[in-house]
DNA sequence: GTCTATATAGGGATAGAC
DNA sequence: GTCTATCCCTATATAGAC
């Protein structure tokens, strides 16, 4: 085999790696963020993938390292997204607005992670360690200075930034992970629902602003 | 054996059958809320219980029939601690503190419970089914109705019953069922999470009322 | 009703050919 | 890297004695 053809193969294995270990994050990730870590099948996840089952394990070793690449993947992922959101240079107000608006179109658009983030961190806390690790906690911090700064210039009524903090991300939050229940509590259709999400964008920061809004 | 020994024996058996059957409901009611239907092993439960794993099948046939009983038990009690802080007879504004007073409490002495419904439904939404029939909507109907009358007096803001709904109910269970995450998050040890969740009872309605009232 | 022992299946994981 | 075949343990469920 000469140099050339010795590139090309290198090549074609290393982007058929790339490509199937790929595919088998994404068919795990589709299988795992409904079924969980337990109620969820390696085959299952094979069929998804287009692959056999033993690749699964030639990858990812076994079942837990596959559900960790999943589950870290997508807490790291969505709890950056409220740093960035929050590390937008606006006023206060308007970055609430900016933050609701735009973690609330991120929600639509990754509607199963929240209740599959809070249901694996419930069966097992330990793993919402692994994922605060290396990221600092600025975006945060500067958030809790700017309510600070808010109360003490008289734009907002006195409050504790870590009750705001945990209302703001609650009224976006909530309504996503609890789907099924809002659903039929409220008696909505699939459209009816995503109308009602939809709303929020606005709604939700009209009514936290209201709420801490000196008048 | 005489009658007396015989409805002696009969009464014993039927005290220790519910005694045991209420024993395995408790312990797969601790084990099922933590676990999960399929993280959850009937040999788990059955130690809990300590009592045989046969027992298990003997009174309730099979793993999904008994997980069945303890998550309905739980969701329907849930569900109807709602309508009943809902069924008090005051004025919206001193409704919406008395439920979220009341929930919160509530939340605070069943904490596991919110995130154990949220993930079973996600898995498998048809379980919330079942939970809603014979109960009548009228609780939420009233609330409804109360909402619409306060906006229409002038005392709230033009506001969708609705969203204002989810909004109290999010206020009030998300801190709950997000429990560790949040721990995480706002670097709080356990005491300071519970003292987190208690000053909420009166934080969240203030904040509510706040974001609604007409000043 | 309660136990011990066991049947049976399902699923994670590996061996080994290609 | 990818497949087939298979190992082996675990967990639900049942049989049957007491």
């Amino acid at each position: 085999m000469d140099e050339i053809t010795n590139i090309k193969e290198n090549f074609k294995a290393e982007v058929s790696h790339h490509s199937t270990e790929k595919d088998i994050l994404e068919a795990a990730k589709r299988v795992f963020q409904i079924k969980g870590m337990y109620g969820a099948r390696m085959q299952e996840i094979a069929d998804e993938a287009g692959i056999n089952k033993a690749m699964l394990h030639y990858y990812f070793r076994s079942k837990d390292k596959l559900f960790d690449a999943v589950f870290q993947d997508a807490a790291r992922n969505f709890f950056s997204k409220i740093r960035e959101y929050l590390n937008v240079d606006k006023p206060l107000l308007e970055k609430i607005e900016y933050f609701v608006e735009n973690y609330v179109e991120l929600l639509l658009q990754n509607s199963y992670i929240p209740a599959f983030i809070i249901s694996e961190v419930h069966q097992n806390p330990d793993r919402i360690k692994n994922v605060f690790m290396e990221s600092g906690v600025s975006a945060e911090m500067q958030f809790i200075s700017d309510i600070n700064t808010a109360v003490s210039l008289g734009i907002i009524h006195p409050v504790d930034p870590k009750q705001l903090i945990i209302n703001i991300i609650g009224l976006c939050v909530f309504p996503v992970a609890a789907k099924p229940i809002i659903k039929t509590i409220l008696s909505l259709k699939e459209e009816e629902y995503l109308e009602f999400i939809e709303t929020r964008k606005k709604e939700v920061s009209k009514f936290i602003i209201n709420a801490i809004k000196v008048h």
